[in-house]
DNA sequence: CTAGGTGCAAATTTTTTGCACATGC
DNA sequence: GCATGTGCAAAAAATTTGCACCTAG
């Protein structure tokens, strides 16, 4: 079956996504990476990025402005999305909070939780108040 | 400026979503609709739902296989999303979890909220058993 | 040697847009 | 009448995929 191989690019793919505070889009990771690998194919990128989503080794934090954002962060967190900039900045949930989630999955078998505050970050605060 | 004008094709898409349990995505909401408006374009169904999520009457789930999902349902619960078959469920969400959520935005501005839990429904447990 | 992994480019899929015509006010 | 809404079809944009070659084990 599927045995998985170690791969060069996939390990950069997966070390840069635990190195960065930000949540890069696959077109980020390729032109990141492109640096130290000039052959590295977008294709490449969108298959690993994939895999490892699928074997739990990082998370998808979902589609942002068009392009599907990922973090290697794993640990329980939500994600602030600026509608003015398309950052994604990192968001701490209380215990409290989180426990109350939790408690929603009378639907079936929960795998996977995530939080998305949207609104305006500072920085297109400032901006909008200048305008 | 961009004022607001009646159009029965917008109304019948917000009318749509307010009516149904589902979380349609655009193309589900083309196909429905145009059984009573056979002119109907897939066009016309894209730019009102954009601009009824702009206006705040309705609100997206985020993408689902990729696929925008929307909801017509404005009060504050989350959503399960069924890796399985796709099925998007509401998830009632605690006050209490709510307000823990809400604090989290010391990033800057907080306008919308999205709780999402994804894993697999009942039946595609089910489905997972007999397989 | 053999099952994976990758580059490349073409194909798919979803969503957006330009334009001519229709419609609300 | 004029600004806005819509149909249609083409365009964009993001992601996937087929295939020939490369590489780890």
């Amino acid at each position: 079956m599927a045995a998985e191989r170690k791969s060069e690019k996939r390990d950069a793919i997966l070390a840069l996504l635990r190195r960065v505070r930000c949540h890069p889009s696959a077109e980020w990771v390729y032109n990141e990476l492109r640096r130290t690998y000039p052959g590295l194919s977008l294709g490449t990128v969108y298959r690993n990025l994939r895999r490892l989503t699928e074997s739990g080794l990082i998370r998808s934090v979902g589609v942002v402005d068009g392009q599907e954002r990922f973090d290697g962060n794993l640990s329980a967190h939500g994600h602030f999305v600026c509608q003015g900039c398309g950052a994604v900045l990192d968001v701490e949930l209380s215990e409290d909070g989180l426990d109350a989630l939790a408690g929603g999955g009378s639907h079936g078998r929960v795998t996977g939780v995530e939080v998305r505050l949207t609104g305006l970050c500072r920085d297109c605060l400032d901006k909008d108040i200048r305008a």
